[in-house]
DNA sequence: TTGAAAGCGCTAACAA
DNA sequence: TTGTTAGCGCTTTCAA
């Protein structure tokens, strides 16, 4: 049998499709009797509306494409991803819409994404850890609302986001770690062209001033074997250290390795710092003291900005939210 | 200015809208040159198929429905999800299909999934994590096709899937406890109702017989902190075991510190063996020797089933993939 | 090999 | 407050 149509509920309740679909859509004309005989038309024919035939009439899709880069190895770790992914299916299907996935890996991904969102298959586009310069972000301008979770580097003015303050969180780090009286303190970064890469060293530099000297900043590209090459890369340079502020959990765990190797005690001749609260944190020996970053709120501040946008808002402000100390063995 | 549509393409080129028609579906009946001619016009104009259009003929959507059931803490860690992410969106993107995300967490998502699946809105359905028992499998019978990355537990005959060979795993590691020398081995499992938590300890029972007495059996919930209370219970209950089977690395981490703090060395005193070979294997101290599972492959066997099945296969078979025995220091 | 034309199911403008 | 109706852009017979 057949799917029923807006027809076979016309029918069955004894008005017109025009009827059913001003009730389908909310509108205010509509008569509490007719109310009534649709829904109970509705629930026995099992009707469920065709977003297709819908979509083709109103040039909206009901859907948002969420377009992934996937740069650095912490795609595969990144919390972000899922928890982003989890609020915004949740968030959209509450306004029964629904999330699409696209990568936006190589030049063929990118042309697809464009060709997709182009081709007015999404109302609304949800950017993720999208690299500085990405052509992508230009391609997009002129289709439909574009937010990025997470600022993009370069384009802070072009696409709205919703982002943790990475600078905060890394001079919550610095200064714990001066307080703790440390007094030669390194640190290994991210990436230097993504916004936890650069804003994470900002955020030292400020409270180390000109004590953040060349020779104690060490950069790694957020995975684990950076982190211990970083470290010791800083131990060779510079081995009188006391403490390092790795900019990311997992590159901490290459750093406490190397420092391991070394003969250095955690906390005692070195202490260490993380970044992210991620399930490494917590499964490092000794477990990293480090900052946690709201990301489910940071998630779902990112999707009321697109909601907002594709609602017709003509501009929305970024939206940055503050993280937080916290205090384990390594520091 | 407006979307070109197949009618802008057809003047451009000449020809009428059933020509274009026919060209953009590999349709044989095209003179060579109309289809020169149709393929200048495209390319001029800029046009992309309209799908919303083309669903309301075809009946078909182009979309398969990633369901994402959200049961145990091993979600937001689970590179599985990032994994078949991943694939899936590849391999579909190459038959110009697209993955919309769906949560089945509680009973109103649930019945959102199959409103919206039953409504004709995928053309397939890839199940991932389902519960044992979960209605929404029955609930999703009557649809379009459906598989599942791993076993959904009690419907391995009606949900095709590609999975891990877990039980052969497991096998791989208790052999190679024994063949270590390790006499009172001990386990810690996963849910036992999860695919993960019932198979590894089967493996596990298939090499050690009897000697995997109830006693040295401890059960956890895939968490760290289910791991760390598995092993003080085991300590508790068997202080001469000499070796343990972890079946997931984070719980191993978990073991791992509470090893630490009962003064137990690793590999010296007791032997530990983890699963999954994560990103923790390698960040603990010392390394996990631990199974690696070859997840993509069983993500594209997956879609692959999905795939053939949607093309009309009437029955595809389970495919199953082995694992393998990653050596480090823990055991 | 091609064109013409009939819908697919729905919304929205218009008339009643 | 409701019914009628004209498309939205596409595929797919059917005839030519």
């Amino acid at each position: 049998m057949k799917r029923p149509t807006i027809h076979d509920v016309a029918a069955a309740a004894g008005v017109s499709r025009g009827t059913v679909s001003r009730l389908l859509n909310g509108d205010k004309y509509v008569s509490p009797a007719a109310r009534a005989a649709i829904e109970r038309a509705i629930s026995e024919t099992g009707y469920v509306v065709n977003r297709a035939a819908r979509s083709l009439v109103t040039q909206r899709t009901g859907t948002v494409a969420m377009v992934m880069s996937e740069p650095h190895a912490k795609f595969f770790e990144d919390p972000n991803y899922s928890t982003l992914t989890r609020v915004a299916v949740r968030m959209l299907a509450e306004r029964d819409m629904s999330l699409v996935m696209m990568l936006a890996g190589d030049e063929g991904d990118r042309e697809r994404v464009v060709r997709y969102v182009r081709g007015g298959h999404a109302d609304g586009v949800l950017l993720v850890s999208t690299h500085a310069g990405d052509p992508l972000v230009d391609a997009l301008a002129a289709g439909p609302p574009a937010v990025s979770c997470g600022a993009v580097i370069g384009r802070e003015t072009i696409i709205p986001y919703a982002a943790t303050d990475e600078r905060l969180g890394a001079r919550q780090m610095a200064e714990y770690l001066v307080g703790q009286g440390r007094r030669r303190i390194a640190m290994i970064t991210g990436p230097m062209d993504t916004p936890g890469g650069i804003q994470r060293l900002e955020g030292f530099a400020d409270v180390l001033g000109r004590k953040a000297s060349r020779k104690l900043i060490a950069h790694g590209d957020w995975t684990q074997a950076s982190g211990e090459r970083g470290m010791a890369e800083l131990l060779a340079r510079a081995p009188d250290l006391d403490a390092v502020f790795v900019a990311s959990d997992l590159m901490a765990a290459g750093a406490l390795a190397a420092l391991r190797a070394a003969g250095r005690r955690v906390p005692d001749d070195v202490a260490v710092g993380g970044f992210d609260d991620s399930s490494v944190a917590v499964s490092t020996h000794p477990p990293l003291t480090t900052i946690r970053q709201p990301l489910a709120e940071v998630a779902q501040e990112t999707i009321r900005l697109l909601l907002a946008l594709i609602d017709g808002a003509g501009h929305v402000d970024p939206v940055v939210l503050p993280t937080e100390l916290v205090i384990r063995e390594s520091a």
